[in-house]
DNA sequence: ATGTCGCTTTGACGTATGTCAAATCAATGA
DNA sequence: TCATTGATTTGACATACGTCAAAGCGACAT
C-alpha cells in the first residue's frame, strides 16, 4: 500500500482530474517501487495489470523490433503516466519501459472498479484524456520523422526544453545523448554531428550541458526550416 | 438521417462492438455524405463534432506542418473509423482528412449520450478499443521510421496487402503511388527507386499493378533486414 | 481523336545519415 | 589513486534519400 499522504498529486495530470474520493480510493491500492538506471519496468506484449505513473526520475518507453534494434518512443519525466489504455482494458501493452535514471514508479489498478460513485466515469475520462495526449504525441513524432531531418528534430527538442523566454539560455539535458539520439531516431554519431551544425546558430554543447545564445535564432530555424544553407 | 438498414455493420469494427439497441440509437442520428477524390473531410485544429466512419472508398489522414509540407499519417479503407477520441471528448482533432478516392463517410455524434441503458459504457469501450488500435498503429509507424529504411517499409506494406499465402501473388495498390510515398515517409522518386530495388527480389510493378513472385522471399527480407547487399 | 494535366519513372547530383574505427572524456568501483 | 567501463566525439567512407530536370505514360475532357 502506498502512502498517498506524501504524494503531491498536483504534479500528476492524470490524478488531478479525479475527485478526491476516487483518487484516494485508487491510491489506497497503489503499489510503488524504486528502480535503478537500466532496470526494466515492463515488456511489450505483456498483459498490462496496472497503469504506471513516474513519481521521480525518468522512464523510457521503447520497442524492440524483430532484428533486435531498439526504437525509443518517449521519455517520461515525473508526473507522466503510461500504459493507461492497456491497463484499463487489461490488454497487451505495445511498449516496453525502462528506467533511464534512478526512479520511483507507482502502479495503479484502474481496471478493478472501486466502490466510489462515478468511479468508472471519472477514471474513464482521465484515461481518455491521457490517451488523447499520448496519441497526439505519437502523431507529432510521425509528422516530424516524415518531414524533418535530424537537425530540425534536435532543434525542436531543444526549444521544448528552453521555455518561452528570449535571449540566452542554459540547460542540462535530462538524460544521456545516447537516449536522446534514440528518441530523435538517429545514431549517437549523427546526433553529435547535428549538435555540430547547430554551433553555427549559437548552440554549444558539452556532454549534457547545453548553452543557447539566442533562442529566437533557433525558433527561426524551426519555423522556416529552410535556413540550413 | 441515415438509412442504417442498408448498412452492413459487420464490416465496421467500431459498430460491431455495440449492442443492437445502442447501435441503432447512434445510427438513427447519423449523417452520411459522399466525397469526390481530393475533397477535404475535416481539418486539424477543428473541434471534432462527430466520429467518422469510412463506408466506401479510401480516406487519407494527414498533417500539414508550419512550412507547408504534408505528412500522411494513415490511409483508411471502408470500415475504419477515425476522430473517435476527439469526438467523444469534443476536443480538437489533431489530424486532417481527405478523400483519396470517391468515397462515402458516415458522421456519428457519440458525445451526445443516447437514452439506451449502458450507452455510455458501450460507446466508451468501443472508442477505447479503436483508440487503442490507432495508438498501436502510430507506435508501429514511429518504430518503422526510426529503425527501417524506405525499402523495408515498402516491403512491410506490400506484405500487409498480400495476406498469408505462399508463392506468387498479384495485387493492385489501393491508392496512388504519390499517396503511398507520403504514407511511407518518402518522395515519389524514392518510392519508385525502392520498387526498383525490390525487382531483385521478385517484385514487379507497373503503375498500381504489383506482382510478387515469391511472398516467402519478401518475408525473409522483412524479417532479417540485413539481406540487402 | 487530340490535347491537357497529373502520375510515374529515370538520370544526375547534392545532402543526410549509417557504419566502422579510434581517440577522448566522465563516472564508477577496486 | 588507478583501472575499467561506458558515453561522447571525430574522421573516413558507404548507403539512403532529396532535389531538380526531363521524358514517358494514362486518364479524362473537349
Amino acid at each position: 500500500m502506498f502512502d498517498f499522504n506524501h504524494t503531491d498529486t498536483r504534479a500528476v495530470p492524470l490524478l488531478e482530474q479525479l475527485s478526491p474520493e476516487v483518487r484516494q480510493c485508487l491510491l489506497s491500492k497503489a503499489r510503488c517501487r524504486s528502480f535503478a538506471r537500466g532496470e526494466t519496468l515492463c515488456l511489450q506484449g505483456e498483459t498490462a495489470e496496472t497503469l504506471k505513473i513516474v513519481m521521480d526520475g525518468w522512464v523510457k518507453l521503447y520497442r524492440v523490433s524483430e532484428n533486435g534494434s531498439e526504437a525509443v518512443l518517449a521519455t517520461l519525466p515525473a508526473g507522466q503516466s503510461f500504459d493507461e489504455l492497456a491497463a484499463l482494458r487489461r490488454g497487451r501493452s505495445s511498449v516496453s519501459a525502462e528506467a533511464i535514471s534512478e526512479c520511483r514508479v507507482m502502479f495503479l489498478d484502474v481496471a478493478t472498479i472501486c466502490g466510489c460513485d462515478n468511479a468508472y466515469r471519472e477514471i474513464n475520462e482521465a484515461v481518455l484524456s491521457a490517451a488523447s495526449d499520448h496519441f497526439d504525441g505519437m502523431v507529432h513524432q510521425v509528422e516530424q520523422l516524415k518531414i524533418s531531418n535530424g537537425v530540425e528534430r534536435l532543434t525542436d527538442f531543444l526549444l521544448s526544453l528552453s521555455g518561452n523566454g528570449r535571449g540566452g539560455c542554459d540547460l542540462v539535458l535530462p538524460f544521456e545523448k545516447v537516449v536522446l539520439a534514440g528518441m530523435l531516431g538517429m545514431k549517437p554519431e549523427s546526433l553529435s554531428r547535428a549538435f555540430g551544425k547547430l554551433k553555427a546558430f549559437g548552440v554549444k554543447s558539452h556532454n549534457r550541458q547545453v548553452r543557447i545564445e539566442k533562442i529566437e535564432e533557433l525558433r527561426a530555424l524551426s519555423g522556416q526550416g529552410s535556413a540550413f544553407c
